[in-house]
DNA sequence: CTTGATATATGTATTCTGCACACATATAAT
DNA sequence: ATTATATGTGTGCAGAATACATATATCAAG
């Protein structure tokens, strides 16, 4: 049905950039390949409990605090009780912030020098494919969640994000 | 100069299918990551030794001494001594052949279910964009084995593999 | 045959992770 | 109200995978 050539190179594709965008992003956040997303994440959704972190990055509950441990002891993440008095509440500080956007800037910046050799067009119909492509592999809250673990939220918005449509339609 | 949304679902495409693409070969070859990867090289270059696998995976030699350790105590791997009395040449025993072949059968599982709501026009027009693409990523030999140390080779013939190209014409 | 380069292997330490458990708080049932 | 259950956080412990520094063996060149 699909073509093997076109499923290879999909595969070396998905590979190679996820390897420059984990090594790009891993060097503005240590502790791991786990702790961008961590903080991108944070960002996008302030107040969130450790818990539904854990979700979105798909670590257990005790990696996940041990990592805001290593992003608090950093200066970068902040705890706040919540009403709810078993859970705590994860912000950005300051600093966190700014490590943030430095970090979806690196993610950018190996994401732009991929599509270079693209023209304004083609760019076009690989977005549509694109669409496609990432409905399909959605499946679920928590599924999209996690795949929009390291994305900029500014550059997708809600109603366009083709992962929280396929959630939406369910 | 490339569009910002254009950028957001390539890196979360990426990400989603390398996760994707990760627990399935993982659960195939233990010993985490690499592992699989080891595997799938060794098969395309038989008697290569641990020096140039581990250039090939991005791993340090040690580590690649002890993932060669994991591999041959469960019978996946071979040793056999060289001409270089210094070097080892790695084979894949026969378990291990079988073993790459369902590797390599996970991933393409995972890449037609990703592919599958693509027309057969849809996924030529794919396939050109990629290439583009991943000559665009290739940068020198080891960046090539790099990024195709999980390809079926078979499905991707040297002379027609963008990556491959992108070496040659340098 | 000496010198330097190459390839493998090992001892040690670090990092990240998960499991099992303990504790606190919320929620529901009686 | 009281008890039982579920939920959320944090910790002790162990294991997996990796890197760094080093030791050993072999090759290549002079």
């Amino acid at each position: 049905m699909t073509d093997d050539r076109t499923a290879n190179l999909l595969g070396a594709l998905a590979l190679a950039l996820t390897d420059r965008l984990v090594e790009e992003t891993e060097t503005r956040a240590k502790h791991g390949a786990a702790a961008p997303a961590a903080l991108v994440s944070i960002g996008v959704a302030p107040g969130e409990p450790i818990d539904r972190l854990a979700r979105t990055l798909a670590l257990s509950h005790s990696a996940t605090v041990r990592l805001i441990d290593r992003l608090a002891a950093d200066g970068l993440v902040a705890r706040r009780s919540l009403r709810d008095g078993r859970a705590v509440g994860l912000h950005l500080t300051r600093t966190g912030a700014t490590r943030r956007r430095a970090i979806l800037e690196g993610r950018r910046r190996v994401l732009d020098e991929a599509l270079a050799p693209l023209s304004a067009k083609q760019q076009d119909s690989l977005t549509a494919l694109m669409e496609s492509l990432l409905g399909r592999i959605t499946s679920g809250r928590q599924s999209a969640d996690h795949i929009c673990r390291l994305c900029d939220e500014g550059a997708c918005p809600q109603e366009s994000c083709p992962v929280e449509c396929a959630v939406a339609s369910e």
